[in-house]
DNA sequence: ATCGTATATGCGCACTCATGCAGATACGCA
DNA sequence: TGCGTATCTGCATGAGTGCGCATATACGAT
């Protein structure tokens, strides 16, 4: 399926490219997880459930921050919400954002970003 | 540092969070792979090494476009680039990308946001 | 001079955060 | 039982910020 490399230029290789909607769902949720407070969110959420001032305090912001931090994974379906009398309690709606997450981290932990080298193919 | 302060339920056990040097790296990663040009050029990039109009093409954006999308993804190290006489082919210096690509658009496919039931739990 | 690529600038849009307020529920006390 | 208060959560608004795109310009190579 990989096109063979090296002498190819303008001609459309045979690999096939993602579908626009598969592009443009996956964009929107990397977009949901390129927040500082939301990963520290999802990630303590993958651990279990927990309260707004809970997870506001283990991620170090408002409490109302959170809550808006919550609404959107709730509404992209990242999170779900179980009432219980004043507190509600989310959790993690889906096992890939674990995946997602634990790849993220390890590849932070493992990049070498040391030379923004921006020319290091001119001469 | 978060920590300790009272007033918090106890309703996670004890776990580590991610230190924050790593979150941060990994929401500027996200960040990166928020947007459909970029993520259209990084899956093109993962079949082989191409030239900033072959991506444009397969991107369906502006030339322009593409190289700066490219500038920042060389910045962060997500890709690299080769100089040969007028062109410079692209290609991705980062295997972890890959994977990260692959269960986003999986998810994406997966995913069924049909309900965007904000209230599921609420009276 | 032409083509491929890189960079600078301005505009429009979306996002985050802080503030304030409103609804809902639990608790205390007469 | 009834009432008032405190707490938790959700929603709306404004300020400040960053991003992507389009345009124009510059550099390098043939």
């Amino acid at each position: 399926m990989a096109g063979m490399l090296g002498g190819m230029h303008n001609s459309l290789p045979d690999f096939e490219m993602p579908h626009e909607e598969q592009v443009h769902l996956a964009a929107e949720t990397f977009r949901l997880l390129a927040d500082p407070t939301r990963i520290k969110v999802l990630w303590a959420l993958l651990q279990g459930e927990s309260s707004v001032a809970c997870l506001a305090d283990l991620a170090g912001a408002a409490p109302t921050a959170v809550s808006q931090h919550l609404a959107k994974l709730r509404l992209a379906g990242l999170v779900k919400g179980r009432r219980e009398g004043t507190f509600v309690y989310y959790s993690a709606a889906d096992e890939h954002v674990r995946g997602l997450l634990r790849q993220a981290l390890f590849h932070a932990d493992h990049v070498d970003r040391g030379q923004p080298d921006a020319n290091s193919y001119s001469h």
